[in-house]
DNA sequence: ATATATTTTTAGGTTAGTCTAAATTTTTTA
DNA sequence: TAAAAAATTTAGACTAACCTAAAAATATAT
């Protein structure tokens, strides 16, 4: 049998809350995230469960089946692929992807998505940093810093970023900060953790602790 | 309001069956077409004449508003412009793209359609011969013939397939009848119409009226 | 011009995915 | 540890897209 579009969507959303640990996830976080009620959420657990596809036992959230997660993984795959095409092929900034990519992410044909993986000469990571699962489903996350926790006087590479907001990503886009740049932390403010960074060797800036939040960097 | 992947198939079927002329299309065939039962396609005829996506009497047959055939040019661009990015980014035959394409075109977003068309430089004619229509809506069906009306010792180049069937697609690579080959009528056979044809100046085969049938060719 | 056959519509139901309101369970607080 | 708060589930309902069976309209044949 077949997933839907929204039972795919909710496995995907199950997989990116549950994290690394495979933490349980609340009714309530996946209303959030599927901007729906809990009463909704409740009912497609019930059906994912009756699939085998997630771990539910009622008022103790769920966590993804093996099954469920190769599905999730699939789903992220097709998903980042994609977002590779449109910006690399078609010329979309990173900050105009994601959307239409979150409908691309449903188009069933595996043969499809192995050809797409060729001719974009099988990438590693999508246009924000986000790893992409190999063909046969591993998926492993690099673990990069935040920005927040590097010292003054460190240079880091500029790795990928946690939100994925187009205002965010248009926001480093007039600072200059793309993928793989080179940050050094010149100086962290005591008072409101803002800081000065020099990118590139080049211009120096000041951002707040709420873009370096979410920055995703690597020591080199 | 925006139309449904369900409805978006209704009408570019409505404008497929209609034809040129705009003729009226009937429940029935409707029904043969969406693979659903005919009371089914009361429901959404309805439902489309209530968007004035269609003109709609009842027990009279349906044809396409303006309105209605805005919306199925824009489905059949995509289409048949994500066939032209199968066969000729991704490398999947002729035969093997209108499934793919077939949830391809339902990808709402405008500005990717027109990316694409950039990418692809803006071909006018799909993997089977098929017109694209362009960015404005202007679709224009070039008046091929059918191999059937093409006399003995007549040269004519083969511009398209009417039937779309994989199993016929696979038939003409065999025969090494593709787009763009010169075909010469050298014989046809009184009894059942069966011909004899010369494939670009090299190798002749028989190909049956059923065959004949289903090739779109041109004068040269 | 009837009678018969065909086509189409209506009537009543189903499933997936959603909702609100109410009931229940779990968690937190006093 | 009992009361209050929060989270979750259940109950009952809605819409879109489908279905079968029956009724009505149109087309065809005698
Ligand atoms: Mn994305
Ligand atoms: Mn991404
Ligand atoms: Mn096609
Ligand atoms: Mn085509």
């Amino acid at each position: 049998m077949q997933n839907s579009f929204t039972e795919e969507n909710y496995l995907k959303i199950i997989h990116a809350l549950s994290g690394r640990e495979g933490v349980e996830v609340s009714t309530n976080a996946l209303a959030e995230s599927t901007s729906t009620r809990a009463a909704s959420v409740t009912d497609m657990l019930r059906k994912l469960a009756d699939k085998g596809l997630i771990h539910y036992k009622k008022y103790q959230g769920v966590t993804l089946t093996e099954s469920g997660e190769k599905v999730a993984i699939k789903v992220i795959r097709k998903h980042r692929l994609w977002e590779v095409f449109l910006v690399e092929k078609l010329g979309f900034g990173w900050d105009e992807v994601h959307d239409i990519a979150e409908e691309l992410e449903h188009i069933p044909s595996e043969v499809l998505v192995e050809k797409l993986d060729t001719y974009l000469g099988h990438p590693k990571f999508d246009p924000h940093g986000d790893p992409i699962p190999d063909a046969k489903g591993n998926l492993t996350e690099p673990d990069y810093l935040i920005l927040t926790d590097v010292h003054v006087g460190e240079k880091v590479l500029m790795m990928g970023v946690l939100d994925h907001a187009p205002s965010f990503l248009q926001h480093l886009d007039r600072s200059g900060i793309t993928l793989g740049a080179v940050i050094e932390v010149k100086e962290i403010n005591e008072y409101d953790k803002s800081a000065s960074v020099q990118i590139n060797g080049g211009p120096t800036l000041f951002i707040s602790l709420e873009v370096s939040k979410n920055l995703l960097v690597q020591r080199r």
